[in-house]
DNA sequence: CTGGATCCACAATGATACTG
DNA sequence: CAGTATCATTGTGGATCCAG
């Protein structure tokens, strides 16, 4: 079976929707070394929202890219740990957020350069 | 300076945000290589509007990732490369698509399980 | 603590038509 | 060919309140 994420039914582009969502590469980079629970990366994700982090979270495990386990204290305890699978993933992810933070600098020169011809 | 992505306010998430994009990331794919003209991407991109991608070639273009070249022919010729900056990228993006169609099987048969236990 | 449910505002997109 | 402009629609996220 031959895959191209160029064709628009094929179906590496739903996993193509699902990673190109800027908190996915943030939570998925947060997951990568031990599990963390809900609220620890509501605070860690700065600006996300309960509703948004429920929902990437419920997707990437479905994707079965990270797990969720329940611990049965009081109160009741969540954590969400990266999958064999996920951690494929998270090489190529932290490529994306340290490019990120390498050449910010020079995007915002391009973008002021771009901005003043304009 | 110190950089990041966790951070709300840092500029590293407008990078993010950009490559965190589905199109983005399959329109560099494509410029990776040669040159390409609009309506050859527009048709290589199986899916994308004409819209979104002339949106998307301008943030490209903004972000220095991306050169725009016109030629006075008749009718107008258009062609869109990738800058050196750009290319820089280009490995990481390929990186994603890669992943995306060596593990799509996986997480289809996650999603499958995902929703025979729900 | 870990979410689910709801309401609401705004951004994003498809479709269509038109221009240089 | 390579776009821009407009409109109508949808979706997506934020804020808030509530529950196991």
């Amino acid at each position: 079976m031959e895959y191209d994420v160029y064709v628009q039914t094929c179906p590496t582009r739903l996993v193509l929707d699902r990673l190109a969502d800027k908190w996915a590469v943030l939570v998925l980079g947060k997951l990568d070394g031990q599990p963390v629970r809900f609220n620890q990366l509501k605070r860690e994700i700065d600006g996300i929202s309960q509703k948004v982090l429920s929902q990437i979270l419920k997707k990437l495990e479905r994707d079965g890219l990270v797990s969720r386990s329940v611990f049965a204290t009081v109160p009741v305890t969540v954590e969400y740990a990266i999958t064999p699978l996920g951690r494929t993933l998270t090489s190529t992810v932290a490529a994306l957020t340290r490019w990120a933070e390498d050449n910010i600098e020079a995007v915002l020169a391009a973008q002021q350069k771009y901005d003043r011809s304009a």
